[in-house]
DNA sequence: CGCCATTCTTTCGTGTGCAAAATGCTTGCA
DNA sequence: TGCAAGCATTTTGCACACGAAAGAATGGCG
């Protein structure tokens, strides 16, 4: 599987640390993978992306907002938003309208249509909730978790 | 920000439930966005993507495997990893060569420049170590916290 | 009043991710 | 032997994801 290399003792150490399997950037990045494999089919049964739900869960929270805070909201540039939202109004579940104090700005607001989709929603949260096999204590700690790593990161994201 | 509602107790309870920060998929999804956003300078200096990587972490641990193995270990389809190995052997980074055995299969081994990467991932690795700003302790918890969800998210991936 | 720096959004190019169809090799079975 | 079934990979099509550059509108400032 390995093998033995001649090389200073700086770099021998590096060996075990690039174990995959042992990375956090991994391990992250494959249980992502996997929670938007298993939301996939289950949202691809009203039409939506995972991307999209993620919006949805923001507008229900707080609706008419911009694109630019929307973006902030859910972590996404503007330039990967607005075409994820135009296909969201063709789907009949948002409205882009010109914010008229500031026509720079453009404000998404849900549509009854949209609304309507978080009772569904619920729906499928919880049977994702039992697909991920634990606790709601350990998910609430798991998240608590993450958000704080997610904090760390993104105010170090320019060292 | 949440307005009331006059609705059966049922879909009432549900507001609360589908708060975009209480949610752990959005936690996942935010804090690996975030992940990728802290490596992609480091990587970009050497000509790197973060998929690329996660690839070559994978090789510098078992190196020869053909694109089936690969994919399984890195949690990527095989119609992802075809343009993106092209790209890496355009790198110089790798070879493609058709098994003698089974001509099907396509076996990825790494070039000596592809080899050679390892002591600069180390070092942006460490980087990047420093930007979670959690303890080793803490990181190898999460890390074996993530993999156990994935590891739940993927066996019941069908229901 | 008109110019310009700022802010916000959109467009463009590159690179993932994945499902489904197409391609080419292998194996098993008549 | 010959061919049908199956397997590994590639191709195709759609949807993110992001940086950079272009467009459009606002708010000063001379």
């Amino acid at each position: 599987m390995s093998q033995t290399r001649r090389l200073p003792a700086s770099l021998q150490a590096d060996a075990s640390d690039l174990a995959l399997d042992g990375q956090l950037c991994f391990a992250l990045y494959a249980a992502s993978l996997a929670m938007t494999k298993v939301y996939r089919p289950l949202l691809a049964r009203i039409g939506l992306t995972y991307p999209q739900y993620v919006v949805l869960l923001a507008l229900w929270e707080c609706d008419g907002l911009n694109i630019g805070e929307l973006g902030e909201r859910v972590s996404l540039d503007s330039g990967t938003l607005t075409p994820l939202l135009k296909r969201m109004q063709a789907l009949g579940l948002i409205e882009r309208t010109r914010s008229a104090a500031d026509e720079r700005q453009v404000l998404i607001t849900l549509t009854r249509a949209g609304h309507d989709l978080s009772a569904t929603a619920s729906a499928i949260q919880e049977q994702v909730g039992c697909a991920t096999a634990c606790s709601n204590r350990e998910r609430q700690a798991l998240t608590q978790a993450l958000q704080q790593l997610r904090a760390a990161l993104l105010s170090n994201a320019d060292t």
